[in-house]
DNA sequence: AGGTACCTCGCTCCTCTGGG
DNA sequence: CCCAGAGGAGCGAGGTACCT
């Protein structure tokens, strides 16, 4: 005795036919009688009247249909249970990003996130951009958030967003009034920069040699937080 | 390799239904 | 009421998959 039998037995006596009660589990009319048959003998009991058209259980028939139904209801629900655990998602992710993004753009994105799988858990970590690639090489953390990534064999790089550089200054420079600037204009001027060795630095560095632009270095940081700070305070 | 369970196929038998 | 056709169930033979 099976499951499937039950089942079967359950499909023949709703649709009051062993050939559609075969067709529904998708076996032969032969199958279904010879399986309905052995159930019987296994219980020792008539499940169906076989003599009347269409075919009727009988009273140990219904009896035994409505327990089989229940049973069948309840693995079904047991299984659909059993599948949305499946897919629930669960476990930690642990995520290395540059202090911009760290402070900002995760939070943003960590909430709706955690709304959505309330089983998982996020270890957020903002760290230098290069510690943030070492986070990720030496499984310490499961993904890195950087600008500038270098693309290398043991890296997947993987694009998130773009955005405009900026120029930002003290209100009270006098730039800040101006309402377009051109690459010129930062001829001399002092500048807060990123530290030398990031790429974000080299890439701005390129740019403005591309404009034959010469800036006055005063400062340099390895996040964009304490650059826009020493702007801020007009360093 | 042999045993077992379960299946399909082909056939027979039974019941129902509609027409004469 | 009788008969023929259709639909459906049961039975036996044989095939296949799986286990020991």
């Amino acid at each position: 005795m099976t499951l499937d039998t039950l089942k079967l037995y359950c499909d023949v006596v709703r649709l009051r036919s062993f050939s559609r009660g075969a067709a529904a589990n998708k076996v032969s009319q032969s199958a279904a009688s010879q399986s309905i048959q052995q159930l019987e003998a296994e219980l020792d009991l008539p499940l169906l009247d076989r003599s009347r058209r269409p075919l009727q259980p009988t009273e140990e028939g219904r009896t035994f249909f409505e327990a089989c139904r229940t049973l069948l209801q309840g693995f079904e629900k047991a299984r659909a249970e059993l599948s949305a655990v499946k897919q629930r998602v669960e476990g930690t992710v642990r995520v290395a990003a540059i202090y911009s993004v760290g402070l900002h753009d995760m939070s943003r994105h960590m909430q709706p996130f955690m709304a959505a799988y309330p089983h998982a858990r996020v270890l957020l970590e903002c760290l230098h951009p290069h510690k943030v690639v070492d986070a990720v090489l030496n499984d310490e953390a499961d993904l890195g958030v950087l600008s500038y990534p270098a693309a290398t064999r043991a890296l997947e790089v993987l694009p998130l967003r773009s955005e405009p550089m900026v120029l930002v200054a003290h209100p009270t420079h006098r730039l800040a009034r101006r309402r377009s600037l051109v690459a010129a204009d930062l001829t001399g001027e002092k500048f807060v920069a990123f530290d030398h060795d990031l790429a974000i630095r080299k890439a701005i560095d390129r740019a403005l040699k591309q404009h034959g632009v010469k800036v006055e270095v005063v400062m340099e940081f390895d996040n964009v937080e304490t650059i826009k700070q020493a702007i801020g305070i007009n360093a």
